[in-house]
DNA sequence: CGCCCGCAAAACATCGAGAATTTCCTAAAG
DNA sequence: CTTTAGGAAATTCTCGATGTTTTGCGGGCG
């Protein structure tokens, strides 16, 4: 009955295990950019950084190229995954799949617990996007919430984890090409475009509003990696 | 230059590393059904049956977890997926998803030598699916090739893998239900019309039939199990 | 009679060292 | 000057052993 006080276990954010601790160290670095496309992992440097030993980062990396955040070249080690314009457009075009699916599904059967969640994420996101200063992480926290909440009401186990690990493949390239000036863009609207149609059932609309949007996404993702080709390795190394 | 008369790599069938050989070998037994679902899986024992070290074998299983053959209960151990109904229609509904939306693909893309090889892949698979006696093993060889041929079009590597992933899993529950004997079913028909759609290249059609083959496949293994619960333990050990 | 505590055995997760392989550098031959 | 061969260094992969956690069992207490 957990009278102890402590938080019961599910909700702690410490992993138990080394391997899961090394899991979520990589994942996190890769998606963030720290860990650079083509990076080779030497197992070496790792147990240095990390301060983890050999065995449990094997395990971590094995799992992690069964992801696709990094790849195993036998007997030659891993290293991250590289990028690359097809690679993009494949993972978007796949994404958007997923989630329109997901999100029908959601929509068709989503309860009233799962309309209040939507609202209540809605309203923090709307929140954080009318600010002017924009707090990076605070704000893809809430987007990211946002996008939970759509698809909480998803029944199918399989198409949540698919979700969840694409849209963290995508969001590696939006924070890999983060650094450069943003194209202009109406966000919100589009989020708003979703939210309408996905709180007045309309699995329809919604999808598309959706498909628009991470296209969007990808597209000004695309651009910046096109400008920061045209202006050779100013912020390189 | 290889002149030592053996295979150049990449053609060979054996594994590179012990990692790779216990990450097929594992994955084959689970798909045949010989490790049976939500069986234990502990290293000591599989380190004797296999006469292979731990480590390599965590690796392999650490790997099969990402592609959910395996579950892994941190501290506890991993072991073999549990199967259920939720399940099988779970991983059915997003094989169609996935399958319909690659074959799409495949049908718009696919040149010339796709099209040789559908007709060689589908030819071979008539061959045995006309003959008396079927050798199981020969004849699931023949299918999977028709259908890898059906999808050797597709552009997505992402879509492929995807697809790779779940008609193994699927697979699986068709393996543990395959003893009972098989509803009737006119499967030529129904690859026959995958074929002649996929062959004049109306997607539209190819998709549907797809559909419906793998819903059937999906509720004739259903029927299996439903009718193994009403017999119990006749074939049980 | 049932519940709970605690000890022993089993299993898991991790470490450090040792075999096998790749990579890199040097130097000679064409 | 390029190419090829050889060997040393670095790195990966694997094993056996060790600390930790879970599990199973038996005895005592309510």
């Amino acid at each position: 009955m957990n009278l102890s006080g402590r938080p019961v276990a599910g909700s702690a954010p410490k992993p138990r295990t080394r391997t899961d601790h090394a899991y979520a160290l990589l994942r996190g670095d890769i998606i963030a950019g720290r860990l650079k496309p083509g990076t080779k992992l030497r197992v070496e440097q790792l147990r240095a950084d990390y301060d983890i030993g050999a065995t449990p980062l094997r395990e971590a990396l094995s799992r992690l190229s069964a992801d696709g955040f990094v790849i195993s070249e036998g007997q030659r080690g891993f290293r991250v995954v590289p990028i690359s314009y097809d690679d993009l457009q494949d993972i978007t075009r796949v994404r958007i799949l997923i989630e329109t699916e997901a999100l029908r599904d959601s929509i068709e059967n989503g309860d009233d617990a799962w309309e209040a969640r939507l609202v209540a994420a809605y309203y923090r996101l709307s929140k954080l996007e009318a600010q002017e200063e924009q707090d990076y992480e605070q704000r893809e926290r809430a987007n990211e919430a946002f996008h939970d909440a759509l698809l909480a009401g998803c029944t199918s186990p399989l198409l949540r984890r698919l979700h969840h690990t694409l849209y963290d493949q995508h969001k590696r390239y939006r924070n890999i090409s983060l650094m450069n000036p943003a194209v202009p863009r109406d966000v919100h609207e589009e989020h708003r475009a979703i939210y309408d149609a996905a709180l007045e059932r309309d699995a329809q609309r919604a999808c598309e509003a959706t498909r628009v949007h991470v296209m969007r996404t990808m597209e000004v993702t695309l651009d910046v990696f096109r400008k920061a080709e045209e202006t050779p390795t100013s912020t390189a190394d």
